[in-house]
DNA sequence: ACGCTCGCATCAGGTGGGAAACGG
DNA sequence: CCGTTTCCCACCTGATGCGAGCGT
């Protein structure tokens, strides 16, 4: 986490509490994980680093992907049971969260390498209370190996999850994560060739149990579980390797994710990662560059690069036992839906009637699931919902463009910000302890790495995850979500996207109306800024949701032609802001309305 | 006739709940 | 005994196949 890898240092400290059977460290109130994660790491308001610049962003480019920064960690992974990766990879190194710099930083590199002794596969403690990645922002260090910035694309609906302390079933046969990974990268080198993939490791030395209607620790953690022998910890992305233009053309999804605690599961074994029950996770996203036929390139400088998001951390558990962990499950995931048993009632009584938590409830609800998915809507609707080429088309894990990019995160005062995490290269040997926070809002000099996009993939090697869940607007939209009507009906009162660009980040009308909101949550639950911003509500009547529906139905019409990896529904937003502003390849297709090019005009270089 | 879109039906797979089974 | 795990259930989603309708 931020720092997590920081923290191994100060983890004594802070944890020896834990020893302690069934006392809990820190997990009381409502956010045992967030509320004091984040302050304690400076993800506090006052550590993120806002970009002066940020207000140069144009009012008019909601951000697109509204990701409050994280820093990546960079503890090398050493697959245990990631052959391939194992080899090169370095056990035990550290890669904190470089410090990015405001504005001025671009695309430089910030790398400040460090290097903390850890046991491969275990990250303690995720969130520490002393050296806080976040509290040390580190300007760029100019590392070489410092190049890629990631964005954890449903961030929002993470942190709904995270402020109860996300629980994740685990089962013999396998269980998707909800909410699933996905993330946008930025920064990597076009045409070089990466391997993605996804690591889970213990967060924290305890084992958790749920008492009292709260997570407490009640003695260690299993140590074997740490280890290498109690199965894989790792899923690589059904599209490694590919080029980096691959990778930052779109999300990367790993919904197809599966977490098991069969330890001798034999089937699928690539799709799951085993856990155990009742101990805390932290999943980690590794960048590995390699050579065209997936070999890890030796040569290369910049090895792997290693990234942490706090707030999908979880617990495994082979049953739920928080409640509302569970309403969240129900209120967010497609498949639960039919445990909604008050559905209608949830998103057409009063607020103060629900019982739970809708999607509609929260500033933040919206970024979730249900207004994930129209957020983009201002400038993409027609692009994407009418040309959105159909799942069948776009038979593939990552087939959704970006889409949370879409997403009109917004600052307090308007300006659209991006945060993104960088890492350090695995290869840094720096031997600073100090955790340091990227927190560098998202910039337009980032976008210069990014084109052209003109640039063709490797083919697609997966299918269809996203269509699961979209949680990132575009991927909603764009895999069928948007073809629910239903659902849309219920969330209409708070649809987010408004039928028209913004011309104020997206979301003007309700700006004021949720900014209050957003703040009231993000700093009640995890002292986070508000860097993102709820999406519009009401904004869209239910004479527009149905419109929208019926739109999605019909998308095929609106097809030009067979779906191709070119196509504008394709392309992440940054290749589409690449190309209005660069004119790319794409600009014709992609930009086609203006709205699109203002849209993006946040990300030209000055 | 051909190509395309649409609507419907079917299927596979994912979901949480709840009861039963398991195990310390 | 109690906490945890497993299994089955009903429900839901998305993908796919098929035929009907329409336009060229």
């Amino acid at each position: 986490m931020l720092g997590g890898e920081g923290e191994s240092s100060t983890f004594s400290s802070t944890k020896e509490v834990v020893d302690e059977r069934c006392k809990s460290p820190a997990v009381d109130g409502e956010d045992p994980t967030a509320g004091s994660r984040y302050t304690e790491h400076g993800m506090g308001a006052d550590r993120y680093y806002i970009s002066p610049t940020a207000s140069k962003q144009s009012p008019e480019t909601p951000n697109p992907c509204s990701f409050i920064p994280y820093t990546h960690s960079g503890t090398v992974y050493t697959p245990s049971s990631a052959g391939r990766y194992s080899a090169s990879l370095h056990l035990g190194s550290v890669l904190p969260p470089a410090g990015f710099p405001p504005s001025t930083a671009g695309r430089t590199h910030f790398s400040s390498a460090y290097q903390l002794g850890q046991s491969p596969g275990c990250i303690y403690p995720p969130y520490t209370g002393s050296g806080s990645a976040l509290s040390n922002i580190t300007l760029p260090g100019g590392g070489p190996g410092m190049r890629a910035q990631v964005y954890l694309c449903n961030r929002p609906l993470w942190l709904k999850f995270h402020r109860h302390q996300t629980e994740m079933i685990i089962t013999k046969q396998g269980r998707r994560m909800f909410p699933f990974l996905s993330f946008n990268i930025a920064g990597l080198n076009l045409t070089a060739h990466y391997n993605v993939f996804v690591e889970v490791v213990l967060a924290d030395p305890n084992h958790w149990r749920f008492q009292g209607g709260k997570w407490v620790t009640c003695g260690k953690a299993d140590n074997s579980s740490q280890g290498t022998e109690t199965g894989n910890k790792v899923y690589i992305h059904p599209e490694s390797p590919n080029t980096g233009a691959h990778w930052m053309r779109q999300e990367i999804s790993f919904s197809k994710l599966k977490l098991t605690n069969n330890k001798g599961t034999s089937h699928n074994t690539s799709q799951m990662i085993v856990l155990q029950s009742l101990h805390k996770y932290q999943p980690r996203l590794h960048i590995v560059e390699v050579t065209e036929d997936g070999v890890e390139d030796i040569g290369s400088d910049v090895k792997t690069q290693s990234y942490t998001f706090p707030e999908t951390q979880f617990i495994a558990v082979t049953a739920y036992q928080n409640t509302d962990i569970t309403q969240l499950k129900i209120d967010h995931n497609p498949f639960a839906k039919g445990f909604r048993d008050n559905y209608d009632s949830m998103y057409t009584a009063p607020e103060h009637d629900r019982l739970t938590p809708s999607p509609t409830d929260s500033p933040r609800a919206h970024q979730i699931v249900p207004s994930a998915r129209y957020t983009m809507q201002p400038l993409f609707q027609d692009q994407f919902v009418n040309n959105l080429p159909q799942s069948r088309f776009y038979n593939s894990e990552r087939a959704v463009p970006q889409t949370n990019s879409l997403l009109s995160h917004q600052t307090e005062d308007g300006a659209s910000q991006r945060w993104f995490v960088t890492s350090m290269q695995q290869g840094g040997n720096g031997t600073n302890t100090n955790n340091k926070l990227d927190l560098t809002p998202y910039e337009g000099e980032y976008s210069s790495s990014l084109l052209p996009y003109g640039i063709k993939s490797l083919s697609m090697q997966t299918s269809h995850a996203l269509s699961y869940y979209p949680d990132s607007p575009f991927t909603t939209m764009s895999a069928g979500w948007g073809s629910r009507a239903a659902y849309q009906r219920k969330v209409t009162p708070s649809l987010p996207w408004s039928p028209r660009p913004s011309p104020t980040a997206g979301f003007p009308e309700d700006s004021n109306k949720v900014k209050p909101q957003i703040e009231e949550e993000v700093n009640g639950s995890a002292g986070l800024i508000s860097s993102w911003t709820e999406t519009q509500s009401s904004a869209l009547s239910l004479d527009k949701a149905e419109s929208y529906s019926t739109a999605c139905k019909r998308r095929r019409l609106s097809l030009n032609g067979p779906s191709t990896e070119d196509s504008p529904a394709d392309i992440k937003c940054e290749d589409l802001a690449s190309a209005a502003t660069n004119s790319s390849s794409y600009s014709k297709e992609a930009l086609s309305s203006k709205g699109m090019a203002a849209y993006y005009s946040f990300y030209t270089n000055p």
